[in-house]
DNA sequence: TAAACGTATTGATGAACATCTATATGATTA
DNA sequence: TAATCATATAGATGTTCATCAATACGTTTA
């Protein structure tokens, strides 16, 4: 998979958040819905809802409804392609390996 | 090397501006002074030496001072501590492996 | 030593953005 | 159907920050 520069950059804030990557690194250890999300964060409702829509706009969540629920999960070969999109710009070298089965 | 969480999020920032991530790829290809990276962007040299001071902040650059020249450069461990401590909290598998000789 | 050069700092400006409260919308339940 | 719950949106606010022009500071050169 290969991102272009604009995804790339769009990433690269998305991830710039300390907020932010918090909430999506508890989003890596599992799928979650907003209200999960909120109760583990300081921040408001909106606040979370907002944090979860710029990291699904810059392609890292997929969201899926469930009734009134609205469940987000992390998509793991994005974030590969951008670690390695990272690595290749920064000329640091590295072997990617397939993420665990689940 | 290991890189705390504030270390980690200043890198972040510092990787999240297109202007400043375009200006570390240079570096990255080769240590160059602020002149020679003025003379690459369309940017005013104030604005170039105050990224230049926010990746040196970022730990990412080393700056050196040679007469009335300064030149800066990438710090390739960090660098890859970095990517490594990135992997990590995206649950991306990698294999690190060292960067070529110079 | 005066001019030119390389770089950093200061201060200002406008835009981006993280956050909040209030509210709207849609789904479930009593 | 009314109340409750989950989520999103709207609008406001304060802060961060990318950028610039002006200038200061140190170094080199004529």
């Amino acid at each position: 998979m290969k991102l272009a520069t604009e995804e790339f950059d769009r990433i690269s804030k998305a991830l710039a958040d300390p907020q932010r990557r918090e909430i999506l690194q508890k989003l890596v250890a599992r799928r979650m819905n907003c209200s999960d999300v909120h109760a583990m964060f300081n921040v408001s409702q909106p606040t979370v809802s907002h944090h979860l829509k710029e990291l699904a706009i810059a392609g890292i969540l997929d969201k899926e409804k469930q009734g009134q629920f609205c469940f987000y999960q992390v998509k793991a070969e994005v974030l590969s392609a951008y670690v390695a999109e990272l690595q290749k710009r920064l000329g640091v070298g590295a072997i990617a390996v397939a993420p665990r089965m689940k």
